[in-house]
DNA sequence: CAAAAAAATGCACGCGTGTGCAAAAACAGT
DNA sequence: ACTGTTTTTGCACACGCGTGCATTTTTTTG
């Protein structure tokens, strides 16, 4: 693919000869607010768009220590909410002149190699988006130090050494509850996804002590160990197939949409019953998919967008403490719940 | 984050200090098949776990010039294909030790910067996985030169300059089409997606010409302008909804999943009909969705576990041209069809 | 119009690693 | 022990750009 009678490699330099003006005034001019008479950077610009020069990043990251990239960790891609993420975060940060080094982390074993792949490249921080990372990754990557920044995204964690951009999990269930309860609905089962330790959600535990706290009884629990729909739906199935329908709860809560939406599968295909008159289900995330005709899903909204502006936020930020931060989303009321 | 007492930048001056070698001796302990002898290495490795020292790649890949980082840019989050297709493609270059820069291609005018935005980072390769790429913008890509390797995923593109790994449509289509014959379907409607110029689909195209051919007229055509069920569900509702019930099609034939999905809740809900009954509905691509209780979707399934193998296999090649290949996937017989 | 202030430009040095070759060390065979 | 061979190690130079400061040019001001 080179072309011939073009040189290989276009530098600095190269363009400061055509320009005749020095090699760091050709990177000048395409830094903003360097110290550069306009006429100076115009008479470069055009040389160098002529010559097809662009800076080489790689150089300027090793010169100056700050890379304007930024790793993503992801391990959950059943999760059609990671997609949405992936695409907002990726959009905005680029939109703002980040980069993103997408990196898939196969398991939970695989962690913490993933972390360190990262901090190979010299990213200015590390994002993750998943659930597999536990303690010991999360300890392993400091004392590896290196990280500049470690972010936990829709996720929140108390380590000290972390920043976590989040929902407010327990605001967002209670008013879940209050819908829930305000419904008439006497029997909810609340559909759980895999629990984790550093990084986690306080759905599960909010919904229950609200429950209980006014209902006097604790509602029945099922958890998934993945966050992906088919599971969601075998889960249900084992758990609902067999009972005498008066026993069936009336409204499946669930902890996100990938549950919901299984759970609706099953209900509709499986027990051969309607949502929500028979059952009821309330998600979690707005993928979508909820928003489509078949399943007009009762769900919660994340505010991603600004989610993510706030996380590009954190990234050019200079401080590095009391940097977490929660934010509210809405209750979407469609037709399940 | 700073931890203190260590050393905020560990190199191989240090370890090679610590390790009493010289700072190239560690470099080659880092370097498979380099000329090291064994307890060199151990030793160096030794002192490098404790010191907490990896190379640093921005620096390897500066003066080697090979980064083992390939951009892949990617413009339609809305298909849910393409999380598969991301999953595949960064899990197996991860496991055959390739990063991968993300870029989201915001639109088709922003596809050229992202093209740029890649190249600034000296990637080995650019991975194409959009569909907004036409001819200027490769031709754009090609004259900045800077690029290794262009490669276009899942999709055919005749530019010499470009590296082509798809299925081969016109095969899949020719199954598809042969399927949907010889089940005496006599009203196919043809779902296409939009219209691209440079690297494009040629199902539309083969499933026409293949049905004129055998049964001497053509098939009804839809197009819908992005790969989004929602969208999907709208342009079948506006193509179908007023029709008396005998001129219905009795299958729609979809170019992928995404607008099988959206043809499916529109027949359903919608039109009130049922699946396959009514309307029979075929798709491409086997996404998760395709699978579930509430699809059960005839499909097209490519093989891009083999499709991401063969990518790692172009970005380690030496060879630059006759790369481009095609690929056989097979027909998933479920309810749908 | 000269002097002072401000803006623009040039430069030595450093960032951390790879390459190819030369020097040194280890090994084999007699 | 000695030579020839192979393996291992060290090194000068290069990769392309940023930083901070010194120097030059331009602008401002009295």
């Amino acid at each position: 693919m080179k072309k011939q009678g073009l040189p290989e490699n276009i530098t600095a330099d190269d363009v400061a000869a055509a320009a005749g003006v020095s090699r760091w005034t050709v990177n000048r001019a395409f830094k903003r607010d360097a110290s550069i008479s306009p006429k100076t950077r115009e008479k470069v610009m055009k040389a160098a768009t002529e010559m097809g020069y662009l800076p080489d990043l790689r150089a300027a990251s090793l010169a100056s220590d700050r890379s304007n990239l930024a790793a993503l960790l992801i391990d959950d891609f059943a999760n059609p909410h990671k997609l949405v993420m992936l695409e907002r975060i990726t959009r905005i940060m680029r939109k703002r002149g980040w980069d993103s080094l997408l990196v898939n982390t196969l398991d939970r074993a695989d962690a913490g190699s993933a972390l360190l792949n990262a901090s190979q490249r010299r990213v200015d921080a590390t994002i993750l988006i998943g659930i597999q990372f536990d303690d010991e990754v999360l300890s392993a990557a400091q004392s590896a130090r290196r990280f500049r920044k470690l972010i936990i995204f829709a996720r929140t964690s108390n380590s000290p050494d972390t920043i976590s951009i989040a929902v407010d999990d327990e605001a967002a269930t209670t008013e879940i509850a209050h819908y829930v309860e305000s419904k008439g609905y006497k029997r909810p089962l609340y559909l759980a996804g895999p629990r984790t330790y550093s990084a986690h959600l306080r759905r599960k535990e909010t919904f229950c002590c609200f429950w209980k706290e006014r209902q006097n009884y604790a509602p029945e629990v099922f958890s998934v160990s993945k966050y992906d729909p088919m599971l969601s739906s075998e889960i249900v199935r084992q758990a609902l197939c067999n009972r005498p329908k008066d026993t069936l709860p009336d409204i499946i809560v669930c902890e996100n949409d990938a549950l919901a939406i299984g759970a609706i599968d099953t209900i509709r295909h499986t027990l051969k019953l309607r949502v929500p008159e028979d059952i009821a289900v309330i998600g979690f995330d707005d993928v979508p998919l909820a928003e489509t005709l078949n399943y007009r899903l009762t769900t919660y909204r994340q505010p991603i967008t600004e989610m993510a502006e706030y996380l590009v936020d954190v990234l050019e930020s200079e401080q590095d403490t009391n940097l977490d931060k929660t934010f509210l989303g809405q209750l979407v009321v469609r037709d399940t719940a």
